[in-house]
DNA sequence: TGACATCATGCAATCGATTGCAGAAGATCA
DNA sequence: TGATCTTCTGCAATCGATTGCATGATGTCA
């Protein structure tokens, strides 16, 4: 029967009700430190904590300790589908640890994140995710100045200033690019996603890493979206059609595969048989498109658990080296590539 | 110059440089209690702690205050695209009110659910947003006992005992029978959401009574799936179409609209040639799946930020009573539906 | 029995900001 | 000039838990 009274009772009261000072309750009731009291003294305070349906104040006990054992989380978007498996892997090692994350969508601009990034300190996060990062990130640079532990996930910045967990976004690539050339193509183009993103420029130039090992095709022959859009994606598919003429397309994002479906509908070029197209990503429902999407998966589950034990390491091991984990892509086959027709 | 050193100041520290007592300190820093502070006095001060690189501490306030400004949120399945948009609505205008969420996954269980309650509790949060309810939850009844605002989103529980903000899924349902019937078919079955579910229960319903209305097919052609699942939709629809002789199928939600789809195909059914199916919730990419799909589209976002705003209110004025914002679903025509082969 | 180690508990300072109350200084009016 | 009011600032208690230090109790061994 836990009493129901108006105000929760505090340390002090289950102490008083106990018959013992609120240091000794503190200690019972903290696993860590239960060992310093009596066991029977220690059994009596937790029972009668839960008789009193006690409950510890957080916020009062991170105030003391200096730690608030929150993670801010910042992502571009949170509705992006890719998002949503990064932030359940974080979301579920954060809580093993005894963390919660507190999560914001990030701001157009770079004011808007750093205003965004100072509310989190002012919470006193103990550490911070940043699913945003550009190459060359004055925010990260900011909170590294803070001294505040971050971890990068998904995308990385370009010096090797702060731990971060990625896919091998140029292996990737390779992987989508070889397997194009496997199937006889020779003439591959390449949808590159914004350069001012590590995924963006890694893919990029895996794409050119690929086409010149196999000494195949055009180095050149890529055009750059200007966001992770299926808009972008038709868009800078059309400027590529225009500019090559190319057999197969590596688009370094589902979405801007998607885009070239549209791109080469409207021209009439039926996929596969006219234009082979890899995306990248293996978002949820791409293997229900039309047709089902040859693709790159990441495990982005992993990257955000990884990233989040990363991150709480870092935060209990505060003098430790900026550290990279790099995850395995791997090529998913569907229906969205063939032989190209000349073969 | 922001000074660097090694401790951040404090609010005394701001004090004592700017030759003033800490209560005035804070006064001055506060928008709200500025007036009470001598413009002169409150311009130096505000100068002196912006030289300092003074921060406040929001729990130190949070403890004193009473106030954390952090709303837990409970999902089901964070990697669930529907709630991406959901997050991102409550997201946005719980900052814009100068609130944060505090993001959760909901784990198996009901204990595990009452653990996490009981976990966001101890961080003080001011209010729970829960869109995980299912029609009579004793996580909610917990949450109310305890005196917690709470809102639930998308789902909704039996009683009117909590705020809640949802679509409106009977209207939903109606509006993809009619759609169906208007093209001639009369002979339309369900593939209905967990009954223990309010979207389940209510689309059931909303299905039951359109096809009552329009004196058509069979009240009874339904079959539950176990779960929101494309698998779940495909075994569902193995057995819906055992047992009747449908032309169209009205699904509770777009993932089980896809089962239907793979059932179908199975059975060599052509969508929309001898199979009509309309989905729930466009969600993403459902526009581009073969064919694309006809569904009810809800706005998750605004569902997402009325929730969020409705809290708001709740928590600062605790005595207003429950109240239930319903929005309305529209019908998105795509390729799924046709008339029924028979015309 | 006395010296000393060990264990359990209590004491009180501390984290950093907020706020009701009181009092000082200055303004207003008769 | 004195009474009264207003405006501004300081004082100190408070939110609730944690923890270094001190002290008292108990046990061990010579």
């Amino acid at each position: 029967m836990t009493d129901q009274s108006r105000v929760p009772p505090n340390l002090q009261a289950v102490a008083d009700a106990a018959g013992v000072h609120r240091s000794t309750a503190s200690r019972a009731l903290n696993p860590a430190t239960r060992h310093l009291v009596a066991g029977d003294v220690a059994g009596r305070i937790v029972e009668t904590a839960r008789r009193l349906g006690y409950r510890r104040d957080a916020l009062a006990a991170s105030l003391r300790t200096g730690r608030s054992r929150l993670v801010g989380v910042i992502v571009p978007d949170i509705a992006n589908p890719v998002f949503g498996p990064i932030l359940r892997g974080i979301e579920r090692a954060l809580a093993a640890c005894g963390y919660s994350a507190l999560l914001v969508n990030a701001g157009q601009g770079e004011a808007d994140q750093m205003r965004l990034v100072e509310e989190l300190m002012e919470r006193r996060v103990d550490g911070l995710i940043l699913a945003t990062a550009r190459r060359n990130d004055p925010v990260l640079g900011a909170c590294l100045a803070a001294g505040t532990p971050t971890v990068l996930v998904n995308r990385a910045d370009e010096g090797q200033r702060a731990s971060a967990v990625v896919s091998d976004d140029r292996a990737g690539m390779v992987l989508a690019v070889r397997h194009l050339a496997s199937l006889g193509h020779t003439r591959i183009g390449h949808l590159a996603g914004p350069q001012d993103l590590s995924t963006g420029a890694l893919r990029r130039a895996g794409f050119v890493d690929a086409v010149r090992e196999l000494g195949i095709g055009i180095e050149d022959a890529w055009v750059t979206a200007s966001a992770y859009t299926r808009e972008a994606g038709e868009i800078a598919t059309s400027e590529l059609l225009a500019r090559h003429d190319v057999t197969a397309i590596a688009a370094a994002n589902d979405l801007l595969a998607l885009g070239a479906y549209r791109a080469c509908a409207a021209r009439g070029l039926v996929c596969p048989r006219d234009m082979s197209i890899v995306g990248h990503n293996d978002m949820p429902l791409v293997d229900m498109v039309e047709p089902p999407l040859t693709t790159i998966r990441i495990s982005h589950l992993r990257m955000g658990e990884e990233a989040a034990r990363l991150l709480v390491r870092e935060i209990e091991a505060p003098d430790s080296e900026p550290e990279r984990i790099v995850t395995e892509p791997e090529l998913v086959l569907r229906a969205s590539t063939a032989e190209p027709r000349s073969l």
